[in-house]
DNA sequence: TGCAAACCATAAC
DNA sequence: GTTATGGTTTGCA
């Protein structure tokens, strides 16, 4: 049987599926409603799934970490994310966009040259994010630091930007399943989105 | 800038 | 099998 628990903070309702410890999928939306949608078009078809009023003790943990990374803070903890059912290409990127640290950004092509294939192909990946927003699907931009896309909005993508900025000024290199991956400082883009008036 | 062509894994037929 | 579909990228005018 899998578990959803649904819970708003200040006007935004976060929710995650759970099936025993390991994390189905999450998400995040204006509207209990909209949330819920969400959960159900990644749960596999056809599975009996019950929703919960109050979260369990890990789901409310869990709960809580979303609403931190919406918020831009450091996430607490690092949960058992359910890839394996996945195709092995959306898992491995889905890995190596996990991996972009807080306060740093990557673009499409730069992903797809550290997992293969072709930035569109990561794009469609991106779009199509279970874990949003733990696995930061928000931090991956265009070539030129323009934002790209969004599920939830451009705006949104814009504001959880700029609330995980760091400071930092210089790109760095993380490594990813024995490949390397260039990411460069939330900065790059956020310069851009002020110019084009995006963010205030 | 703007446009066309190349790119590539998935989901839907 | 095949086709359609993108949260892209690059080159060239």
């Amino acid at each position: 049987m899998i578990e959803i628990y649904v819970q708003s903070f200040n006007e935004t309702w976060f929710a995650v599926a759970l099936n025993q410890q390991q994390i189905l999928t999450t998400t995040f939306n204006a509207t209990e409603k909209a949330a819920l949608n969400s959960i159900l078009e990644h749960l596999p078809f056809n599975y009996p799934f019950q929703v919960f009023q109050n979260p369990s003790s890990l789901a409310k943990d869990i709960l809580a970490t979303l609403k931190d990374v919406y918020d831009g803070k450091d996430p607490h903890a690092t949960y058992n994310l359910a890839m394996d059912k996945l195709p092995a290409y959306t898992k491995r990127v889905l890995q190596a966009t996990a991996a972009i640290p807080i306060g740093y950004i990557t673009s499409y092509g730069a992903l797809a040259n550290a997992v293969g294939g072709g930035s569109r192909a990561v794009g469609n990946v991106m779009a199509a994010n279970p874990f949003a927003p733990l696995v930061p699907c928000h931090r991956v931009v265009k070539s030129d630091f323009s934002l790209g896309g969004y599920g939830m909005g451009l705006k949104l993508k814009a504001e959880l930007l700029f609330r995980e900025k760091r400071g930092f000024t210089e790109p760095k290199i993380v490594p990813v399943n024995g490949s390397s991956l260039t990411v460069h400082p939330a900065e790059c883009t956020l310069k851009n989105l002020q110019v084009l008036g995006i963010l205030g």
